[in-house]
Formats: structure tokens, C-alpha cells, sequence
DNA sequence: TGACTATATGAGCATCTGCGCATACGGTCA
DNA sequence: TGACCGTATGCGCAGATGCTCATATAGTCA
């Protein structure tokens, strides 16, 4: 008797909370940069943290936070931590309302989406580093 | 000279500051809630404060936040302050996403969408108070 | 005008969050 | 094994955020 044929308000609550820990993941710059680093491939930790300009302990610790939120998956090869986007659809979400807030920028100063490399997916092959 | 010819690697920080202010909308459940009672039609305050169930003082900074966002918009009626929604690409992303995540909470246990009136928006007269 | 209603806001508090320093943990290589 | 490299984490700090109480502001009505 685990199971109650319907959810109450109260629980309507418990999804809330859980919305708004996902948009809390892109509810930050540096989250988002990270997020704009992993896009299309993987990358090291290393890596990423050279293409955000962070320190390492942050970044390390914002990738921490998107793990738990399901934004990123984590592989481990030797010595490096590799991570990846683990949501398409929040990816997608990300670029559409990046794309969006450019276009409403732009408005006033013309800007090259590709700058962001917000364009539209390109399976790219791991480039050789 | 105001113009520049194109943005620099800086300028998309400043695309992911506001990126991120957009989603840091909609990562307060309160704030979820205000978009479920305005979703539909336009509110007052005070019905609005009824219906999410907190004070009148949080409801209003709430709503004072999100009309910075953008996210709703607000008209004067003698006494009264009614609120909308006024990014309607917001709501769109916000319901989406509520939808998602309670799909997949009902992975767990089944609930019923309707309970969280995040059913596709059905164009609904002023309800009779 | 004064009493009343609806909404907004200043002040203060508790908590959360992002950040950096130092260091721990885990793996590789000689 | 020990030196080294890459990543994660404990600790502390500073600023942001959410909440409440009391009060200010703005409008209505008698």
C-alpha cells in the first residue's frame, strides 16, 4: 500500500522543487560555458578548464552540480575524467534560449551566432588535440 | 562609433549572464507556482497570493522579480494589480519542461498532468469568481 | 476628508551559492 | 616503491537570495 491512486497539491510541490533544480543548472554563467564545452564532445576536465578560463576546483565543483542534476555523465580513463552531455534535451533548451537571447541582442549590435558555437549540431569527430 | 563590427569572446559572457538570468527565473518553485496561477489568464495579487499559499509581501517580490525578467507583465486596475504572462516562449519552455519531469516521476508513481493544469493551453474565458 | 483595501518596499535575518586556498584521493610511470 | 599528474573535496569567506515583520504608498468609497 505503497502506491496513492492520485498525487495531492502537496505533492505538486515535490515537482516544482524538481523543476527548478533543473533550470537552476543553467541558471548559471559559468554553468552554461561548461555546458557550451562539453557540447559537442566530450572533453577532459583539463580541457574544459582551460576553454571556461576557471579554476580547476570550480569547475570541478560546478561539474559535480550538473552530475547530480543529470546535465553531464562522467567516464573515467586513467588518469582523466571525461565528461559529456547527458541530456540532450537540456542541451537543446540551452541553445534554443541562447540562440533566442542573441537574436534579441542583436537587435541592437548584430552578432555572429557561431561565436557561441550555438549553431545546430555537427557530429564532429573528436578533433586531434 | 558605438558599433562594433563583431562581438569578442568577452561580449559572450555578457550573452550567458543574461542566458542565465533567464533561467534563474523559473529555478524558485514559488516562482513556478506564480506561472501556474497566471498561466491561464491574468491574476491579481491577492488571488495569486491565494493560490500558491504564501504571503502577500513574498508573492510580491516574486512577481516584482519576474516583471525584471520579462518573464510577466503587469496592469493597473483601480485598487488592483493584474499580472500575465508576457513571454509566452517562457511558459511554453516551463510547461514543456514540467511536462517532462513528470512524465518522469510517473516512471515511479502514475499522476495526473491535469492536477498541475499543465495541460496544452486551452483558451479559457475569465473564470466566473 | 478619513477609514478602508490592495499592493509595494525597507530592514533584518537565515540560508544558499560561488569562489579560492590548501590538500586529499586516485592513477601513471620510471 | 616514490615522484608526478589529474581530479575531487574540506574549509572559510563574501555576496546573493528567500523569507518575514512592519510600514509606506496608492486607490476606493462613504
Amino acid at each position: 500500500m505503497k502506491r496513492k491512486p492520485v498525487r495531492s497539491a502537496g505533492e505538486a510541490d515535490e515537482v516544482f522543487a524538481v523543476v527548478a533544480a533543473y533550470f537552476a543548472v543553467l541558471a548559471e554563467p559559468m554553468r552554461l560555458k561548461i555546458m557550451r564545452a562539453v557540447c559537442e564532445d566530450e572533453r577532459s576536465v583539463g580541457e574544459i578548464v582551460e576553454a571556461v578560463g576557471a579554476t580547476q576546483t570550480n569547475v570541478s565543483r560546478h561539474l559535480a552540480l550538473m552530475l547530480r542534476g543529470g546535465a553531464v555523465a562522467r567516464r573515467k580513463v586513467g588518469n582523466h575524467v571525461y565528461y559529456r552531455v547527458a541530456d540532450p534535451t537540456m542541451m537543446e533548451l540551452c541553445r534554443d534560449v541562447c540562440m533566442r537571447i542573441v537574436a534579441r541582442m542583436d537587435e541592437d549590435e548584430p552578432m555572429r551566432a557561431e561565436l557561441l558555437h550555438l549553431t545546430p549540431r555537427r557530429t564532429r569527430a573528436r578533433r586531434a588535440a
